[in-house]
DNA sequence: ACCTGAACACCGTTCAAGT
DNA sequence: ACCTGAACACCGTTCAAGT
């Protein structure tokens, strides 16, 4: 890549994440070019699709929430380390209104941008509930995915205005019906 | 109301249910009222908003909703009375992708057509929340506003093609956390 | 190699002109 | 009273022309 257009492509990446922390994930893709200071062809150059945009947003955070897991897989007791792991989830996933829908929309649809991220995401998320059922410290009758739809679900919550106040104590209603009591 | 007006509307609503069901909560107004045989200007000045449109689409079945809480509350048990309603509640939202995000996004909006509607069906959900509550059948640590983020996230739940087939097993779940075990 | 303006087919809003 | 076409300012997609 030319140094210019490395240097675009990198300041593409800092002016979508403000303008989709500012707007969420639906903002205007000529808004950002415009703001970047360059052509709306140039954006879509580098970034083909939105979901393209948001996959190269999001990398380094879904890079850190991997590391994180497997972390947190070996310092903490079985229980505590998928509620903290969870939790970190839904936070990243908040910070960028609708991100969360993206996700979802793009996990059985392995030609999108953020379906790996999405099934690497789904994947951490498993390991961490297997070893709490293994521990005796989740209930068995449900899979990873039930658990990535959950935790999706709160994600969306923490994205409307109206209901935001109420995630964190809805986080521990939800999730107290995973964790069998002990 | 002149004669060609009010079939104007009625047609308007029934082809507003038709596409909204195929294309969800964001069709364009303008296809449904290419769809309706009007001019787009027509539509929008029996429903000047969105919304109002999804008002006037949704109030049948949000005063069955309604009907349904107040008797359901006199025939069942009180665990099963809000069951049952929270199951219709999430049932009626599902049938048009994304209502249920545009009916939590009203429900602080005193402007919004679907405002009203919403409140509606929160103080219907509070009142078999309470009963539930009174007889011991609910925990207590929730109010009817946390009841109708979460069945709003169970309904987010069923718009999303990859999480569908999920949402009553998860609706167990969630409810099973709201219920005390008796 | 990389960038860009312009044409294109859409969208919802608004309003002057028609019946 | 009620309807409508057209102008407007947006949107994302595409590509020929420029450096």
């Amino acid at each position: 890549m030319r140094a210019d257009a490395k240097a675009n492509h990198d300041h593409l990446l800092v002016v979508a994440g403000t303008v989709i922390t500012e707007h969420g994930v639906d903002a205007s893709m000529r808004d950002i070019a415009r703001r970047a200071g360059v052509g709306l062809a140039t954006l879509l150059r580098h970034f083909p699709t939105r979901e393209s945009l948001l996959e190269a947003m999001l990398r380094t955070s879904f890079d850190e929430l991997t590391t994180k897991a497997a972390e947190v897989e070996t310092t903490s007791p079985p229980a505590d380390a998928l509620l903290a792991w969870l939790r970190d989830f839904v936070a990243c996933t908040t910070n960028y209104r609708g991100v969360v829908t993206s996700m979802v929309n793009a996990i059985e649809d392995p030609e999108s941008a953020l379906h790996d991220s999405c099934v690497t995401m789904r994947a951490a998320g498993t390991r961490l509930l297997t070893r709490a059922q293994a521990a005796g410290a989740a209930r068995t009758d449900i899979d990873g995915a039930d658990l990535f739809a959950l935790a999706a679900s709160l994600a969306w919550l923490g994205d409307q205005p109206a209901l935001e106040p109420r995630v964190e104590r809805l986080f521990g209603v939800v999730m107290g019906a995973v964790l069998v009591k002990g």
